[in-house]
DNA sequence: TCTTGACCTCAAGCTTGCTTGAGGTTTTAC
DNA sequence: GTAAAACCTCAAGCAAGCTTGAGGTCAAGA
């Protein structure tokens, strides 16, 4: 009675398809892959072939990767996952929620600078030793661009 | 009647006071002039030299970065400054406003996000091609890790 | 005077997240 | 059966923001 072909169903996805179902460039795959965010299984001529639960996982990827979350951290949350399960609603819970934690954090500091700005706006304080400003210890090293290797440990 | 020495007050900065007041390295003030953020005069002996200015300028510097703005944009902040003129707390108003409707967009877009992940949360809706966490083309890309070429244009 | 320590100029390296290109194989469509 | 499209594997490149190193000069103190 179903009318969903199974061999469609079931098949494994090649990169170029996974490319276009989730948007990103086939050689960004490949690098995901090389990093071991994901797999995938190799048919006779040694091409890739990936089961259908990869595009969860770039998804789950992309999500991340938009919370500031770098590829490494979310490689390691990838692989508390059961390996070669597709990611279940509960894994996604998991996930989600330390997610959320890191970014309500980002979003609290962002916000105590941005409080600290306006106030500051005009005061001139910037070259006072006892501006807010310039006194940032409160608050970890921010997520942009800048020296990482100098974070405060 | 002064107790200032005056010799001291206008004493102009080597390389090595600068870090030491503003807590840079060296070679990160070095390359701040290379990018064009800040100048210096050079000494008879080829040495560079600051006048007090500088530190006012790298203290704004280093709070635009914290707020995530890439240097090439302080930089060409900073040029609208008069040049070699000691930037006053006007010149701070007018920059910091600008930033701060910066930060204001960034935790605009990163709370957003937040409260997509917060409804979606073991939603498992990841799947779906409706679920707002996989439609994120009304928001802008974020500023963390990824490619910056593939922004939306 | 002489010895450090601070400074100089490149050039190259590092990290993250990919892209691009070269050179070659496999699959697919006609 | 063949040509084009898709795939493969490296290797190198790019951007940002610096650091590190090599090889050499300058300045300040005993």
């Amino acid at each position: 009675m179903s009318r969903i072909d199974p061999s469609r169903l079931h098949k494994e996805l090649s990169v170029g398809e996974v490319a276009k179902r989730s948007g990103l460039a086939v050689s960004a795959i490949h690098f995901y892959e090389a990093k071991g965010l994901i797999k995938s299984r190799r048919n006779a001529g040694n091409q890739r072939r990936y089961t259908r639960d990869v595009l969860r996982r770039v998804a789950i990827i992309k999500v991340a990767q938009r919370t500031g979350i770098p590829l490494a951290s979310i490689r390691d949350a990838l692989q508390t996952l059961p390996d070669e399960r597709t990611p279940n609603s509960d894994d996604w819970r998991q996930l989600s929620a330390q997610w959320k934690a890191d970014l309500d954090d980002r979003i609290a500091r962002l916000t105590k600078l941005r409080d600290q700005l306006s106030g500051c706006i005009g005061c001139g304080c910037l070259s006072l030793d006892d501006c807010p400003l310039r006194n940032p210890w409160d608050e970890l090293s921010e997520e942009g661009p800048g020296p990482r290797l100098l974070d405060p440990e």
